[in-house]
DNA sequence: GAGAAACATGAGGCTTTGCTCAGATCCTCG
DNA sequence: CGAGGATCTGAGCAAAGCCTCATGTTTCTC
């Protein structure tokens, strides 16, 4: 339930048929994710994408029929890379006991914000409301993931499995952007990892159908 | 330790002295701030704020060096009013028990992001990097409220105390950002103020120093 | 090899925005 | 009252950004 209100369709030109044109699209999205992660959105105007691609400004235009749809595109491509890395991160948890995975969950969810955190962080402010929720895509996955973790796991006795994996991820996902943006060199921490295992150690604990 | 880096000053021009001048002022923050929390930041452009508050381009810029300086104005005075409210909501909290305690913590801090939640999110988006530290404030503050109402109670045997403090204040704060983000109905979901409390509760419990 | 389709170019049109400035109006206070 | 400071006005400048289009080049297909 609750559906993100209304939400604009990205306009779309011609996708590439040819393997010059795919590279083409390549070299532009990523002269933008760079341009966005080292200077922030206002530096990412498509002049300065295509000039930094090298390539004219019509040729970006011949594949994204606005701004905001290369700004899509490179969300999209974001989320996927993070999502690799967490699916690799996260590989044979399930043999795991719980705070063995917890710890694994932790390192990987850390790991994948760490692909590019400025990217993510301009992202965020650079996309319009309507189209948020391409980068919310990868704690909605992540959400998923945890909800069906949980599920696996009754003898957690939680009394609302649903919302407890919500809260965490959330939670969790807060912190380590919160943590990014105002002492970035603290992610490596190895305190900070503590501390997020114990927290989520104690709210499953805290969780219980009991109290 | 850990300081936000470089950090442009906040350019100002004449302060008013007459009660007239400040009037004209209110008008102008208060009339950006509707535009920016019911349109979004690409909305609130100088001209449109000041044709909303009725008021001149002209004079508009007679108080703020430049658009910037507007937001960050607009920005201290929400933040001093989330605070207020957060103050009030916890008013009398030091004679409680500790659930007693977080549960009206728990309500306080939702109670002030609810405040004026899309202006929250428009000054996140529209502020510059070196200004964010203006919204930063309100977190900070709680941050170091909740670190000394943990360090006022010993019994809790904290192994971090401060990183315990740090955590939970920057993991509930995404938490609540996300889901009004997200799910703004959901804030008012009674389920998820109990699985706050059992977060934070369970936090305290699993971050004791016996491990 | 020729025609067609895909791809690339970049000058510049069009719009918008932040902001200035020369002067008008209002308020205070001796 | 009237001088002088505070406040307000709004036409419009300069800069910047998004995007188009007429034209040229490369690649594919038969």
């Amino acid at each position: 339930m609750a559906a993100p209100a209304r939400k604009k369709p990205v306009k779309r030109r011609r996708s590439p048929i040819q393997s010059r044109g795919q590279a083409t699209v390549d070299v532009i999205v990523e002269a933008a994710a760079q341009i966005l992660a080292r200077q922030g959105p206002a530096a990412a105007t498509t002049n300065a994408v295509a000039a930094r691609a090298g390539v004219s400004i019509g040729t970006l235009y011949q594949y994204f029929a606005d701004r905001e749809a290369l700004l899509v595109e490179i969300g999209r491509r974001h989320v996927a890379e993070m999502q690799a890395v967490l699916a690799g991160a996260l590989a044979g948890i399930d043999g795991l006991d719980l705070p063995a995975a917890v710890d694994r969950l932790v390192a990987a969810i850390v790991a994948s914000h760490r692909v590019s955190p400025r990217l993510h962080q301009a992202l965020h402010q650079s996309l319009a409301r309507d189209h948020l929720d391409t980068i919310d895509a990868f704690e909605v996955a992540v959400e998923a993931m945890v909800r069906q973790a949980l599920a696996a796991r009754p003898e957690l006795d939680l009394a609302a499995p649903e919302l407890t994996a919500t809260v965490l991820v959330r939670g969790l996902g807060g912190l380590i952007r919160t943590t990014i943006r105002r002492e970035p060199e603290r992610l490596d921490d190895p305190a900070l990892a503590i501390a997020m295992r114990a927290m989520i150690l104690g709210t499953l604990a805290g969780s219980r159908r009991g109290a």
